[in-house]
DNA sequence: GTACAAAGTTAGATGCCTCTAACAAATATA
DNA sequence: TATATTTGTTAGAGGCATCTAACTTTGTAC
């Protein structure tokens, strides 16, 4: 009896992993994060993410003190990572092992990241080649949960004539991904930039079977590129 | 908000669909079902276990009658055997795709099977190529959660000369499973059947690399085959 | 056929995650 | 700077799945 609590107390609770795992992905888009936030990104009303926040405080999973932004602490940031970690394994297996659409897997990885088997998640990371970024270009964090960020440049600064290779989008969002969906722009394309338009910053390309595409500044900004 | 309701209203969650699929699985094995082993193979006290079945019985998923034994109706039926056939399709996978041990999926196929996502278990259907039995040899539901019971025969059947095909095994269990691992005996393997000793029905087989094994009634009473 | 054991139920409580209503602090605006 | 708006907190309640304790029904053994 005392055993079985000691084993599950260590485990954090479904809920708990998506109030981490939000925290986490909040803080690397805006530096703070700020109740509101939390709870419109998590579907909750305010007071529901202050007494989760209170919570993982006495769990020291996060820093935090009345009215000031909650923040992770090192702990809390490890299993918050563990958790994106496994879902951007997830990711990866869906569309590379399964054959998904890159628009396809955010929702089904949601569900089963949160599944407790470390063989399980070994075995995808090993069956995967032990990769480095997910469908979208975001890093995997390891397994001790560190998040190494490669600098990836991004299309917008290339210039004419340049031949890159299309690797990761910034901040993916689901009709940006269909945007590209539908100009058969796919992960790990080889892109030649063909002409940059001074006046506002759009570029034509061609890429695949498409000879000419031309992209606005704002599509450019979103493209990570290797040379 | 009223849709959001009525989207939800009708999915079990994830301890429902325990219960049912406890009661099928039991079902099965003893005809009858009572509260008493169902809460032992669910790991909960027998109140838990009335008033789950009670709350069962207002979703018209089980009939329920005070101090009687708990019967799925159609509809709980239906609902046990679609969360059976996701069980055993993951089963199938993370043996024929990901390379595990069949006596280490279920507890990984336990967790996963509770996700709601029609479409990833489509495809991981389409990827086995539509199996009918899982690597245990049980029958995997179709997608109306009809259970087609192929009937096998047993090793303990055969005689002296037959050359069969090991394709299942009745009852289940992690001993046995490690038993069989123990003897490098695999799902699939052609078995041929050297002798058959009369006083205690014990059998002498051969099958890939094993020229002579020796197996009791007792196991080959659990061997499943076909001609 | 009574008494005892086993199985099942009811009542009442707990922990988790959620909510609404009301209040408090911080920030923006006039 | 005073006021209004936004943001955040506290208090109190509800639903879910669970528990323990006490009670009831059913089945069994003498």
């Amino acid at each position: 009896m005392t055993l079985y609590f000691l084993i599950f107390a260590i485990v954090n609770s479904l809920t708990e992993e998506n109030y981490l795992k939000a925290l986490l992905n909040l803080s690397n888009v805006d530096g703070e994060v700020n109740v509101k936030e939390l709870s419109t990104v998590l579907g909750t009303k305010m007071p529901t993410v202050t007494s989760m926040m209170q919570k993982l405080a006495r769990k020291k999973l996060v820093h935090y003190e009345s009215y000031k932004p909650p923040k992770l602490t090192d702990k809390g940031r490890k299993e918050a990572a563990l958790i994106i970690r496994k879902h951007r394994l997830l990711e990866m297996f869906l569309v590379q092992k399964m054959g998904f659409g890159w628009e396809e897997v955010h929702e089904i990885a949601e569900q089963i990241e949160h599944i407790h088997s470390p063989a399980f998640f070994e075995k995808m990371d090993e069956l995967l080649g032990y990769p480095k970024i997910d469908p979208h270009g975001s890093p995997i964090p390891d397994r001790h949960g560190k998040m190494h960020w490669q600098h990836h440049s991004k299309l917008i600064e290339c210039k004419p004539g340049s031949d890159v290779q299309f690797c990761g989008i910034v901040n993916s969002s689901d009709d940006f991904l269909r945007f590209l969906n539908s100009r058969d722009l796919r992960l790990g394309a080889k892109i030649h930039v063909i002409e940059v338009e001074e006046f506002d910053g759009s570029m034509t390309v061609s890429y695949d079977k498409r000879k000419r595409e031309t992209f606005s500044r704002t599509v450019c900004e979103r493209l990570l590129i290797e040379k």
